[in-house]
DNA sequence: CTCAATGTTGCGTAAAATGATATATTTGCA
DNA sequence: TGCAAATATATCATTTTACGCAACATTGAG
């Protein structure tokens, strides 16, 4: 079945001769006569009887008539609203970040982003940031908000956001006494808590290795939130990226150490794979920020 | 668009690979390939997005997917239905007859008629039989019970139920002398009711003339009950077939004349276009007589 | 960095559709 | 009764379209 043919029948159910059908149809009428007799073998039933000097329905043609109108105005309709929803982007996009990013960075490109191009939902999932480019990698999200890491994978676009330093935090309350140079060797007792990955973690792992020390790694947590809240009770120190005091409510409750050597910058952005940059939804967000 | 290409893009749409979906639709990839290509530019919008290693619907294309499901399963339906009722013949039948026709032959004909075909719709009109094969001729019918003309059009099939002899018939409560033989002049002055056309009035036309007369028309009306029904009421002597007379609730109110000479039989039966036996269902009405 | 996987494109061939013509049949008219 | 017009259909040469094969471009994995 194909429309043409649905269009040539119902023109032909109409009145009911092949000479005049086939003008308005501009084919021959041997087409016509063919595609025709094509639909009725198609079918398997007889739709008009032919008389060498008139045509009428028969009732399966009457049944076919009503029902091929109906499809080819609903086919037409459906047409019509496809390119219609055409001309704005439609769809679906998927973001992943910490809870801190989804307040801070994220809420103003989102009311943008949807004034925009109010068609697209937003997925937007929160966690740990750490896994967030793997995931993305893994195809489970489109977008993600991430700090940069060492290495970046040839296949990912990154679009820094702010950089922000990281930052020794301890307990306001705190009784332990905090080092302030490399040379103490005092870290080796003090209690970490750290991120259980990611580059933050690399990049401590590398700190305790510049100053000759093997951290005391009091807890490894998922999510810079929880490390603020842990260090805020006293359960030892953390590191954070300062983005995250910021925008933490127990940011009073903590004090920021001035160490050295310095941790380098937490360097946070949004990361995508550069292949779903085509993509025009991805392309669009992309584009905006 | 065809219902192929649907069917392709469905089935694609499903497993998201050109490849298998391919060998499913017992294709080759390229055909496959350029089929949906068509399909997009047949309704102007991007169905997948297409990468060397991935392919994934559009919004459109979920759409489409939904859109094309819904189609293709109802135009299967629709498709059996039709074969389903093409097993038994479906259709109208138009019959035009008088109200003594569709009273005696018709009803038995009809009701065996509705036994073995009920899904063809019977359209019964009454009336005087006489204008029944014009009607005919002109396609406003299908088939009249009327009486054979002299000269039977060929492209018309004529089908005999039965012979009624043609009698003259009076009122018995009439105190006019009635005649009995050719050579009584006195016909001249017998107010007669007379069919307005059709062969009895043709007939009776040949008789007046046979024996020198001219009639004394006291009414043409449409209709042989309405004649039997003047008749009864003594406005003069009429002509009807005699199973009209048979079938009329006035018989015991009129009396049959026995004069000579004799009016030729009244040659009683279905009348149809030659040409309309070619469709089934007036096949299966002719054919069951 | 190479190899395998995958969608797409070029090209030659096969199939299908098309239009012009011829044909069979019927209707209308002289 | 016979002839011309009308009409759907069959036939055939031509054009258009679809198809499959092979080659290609791109990408991801080991």
């Amino acid at each position: 079945m194909d429309t043409r043919s649905l269009h040539f029948f119902l023109q032909l159910s109409d009145n009911l001769h092949f000479g005049r059908t086939s003008e308005l149809c501009h084919i021959s009428p041997s087409a016509l006569s063919r595609s025709i007799k094509q639909l009725e073998e198609s079918l398997g039933v007889q739709l008009l009887e032919r008389d060498n000097r008139s045509v009428r329905l028969t009732h399966q043609g009457q049944l076919l008539q009503s029902y091929a109108r109906d499809l080819l105005q609903q086919w037409d309709s459906f047409r019509e609203s496809l390119l219609e929803g055409a001309h704005e982007l439609q769809g679906e996009i998927s973001i992943y970040c910490s809870v801190t990013a989804s307040y801070s960075f994220l809420h103003d490109i989102l009311s943008l982003f949807r004034r925009e191009h109010p068609s697209i939902e937003i997925v937007l999932h929160t966690g740990d940031p750490a896994p967030g480019i793997a995931r993305v990698l893994a195809g489970k999200e489109d977008i993600t908000i991430a700090a940069r890491p060492e290495k970046l994978p040839q296949s990912l676009a990154f679009r820094r956001i702010t950089v922000s330093p990281l930052v020794f935090i301890s307990s306001l309350s705190d009784i332990t006494q905090q080092p302030c140079s490399a040379a103490s060797k005092e870290w080796a007792e003090i209690p970490m808590i750290l991120s259980e990955e990611g580059p933050i973690r690399d990049h401590l792992n590398q700190w305790f290795n510049d100053i000759d020390t093997t951290p005391n790694v009091y807890a490894q947590v998922a999510g810079h939130e929880a490390i603020v809240s842990m260090v805020s009770l006293g359960f030892g120190i953390g590191v954070v990226p300062k983005i995250v005091l910021d925008n933490s409510p127990l940011k009073d409750k903590v004090s920021i150490m001035n160490n050295t050597p310095k941790l380098p910058s937490y360097d946070v952005g949004f990361c995508t794979l550069k292949k779903r940059l085509k993509s025009p939804i991805i392309k669009a967000f992309w584009s905006q920020l």
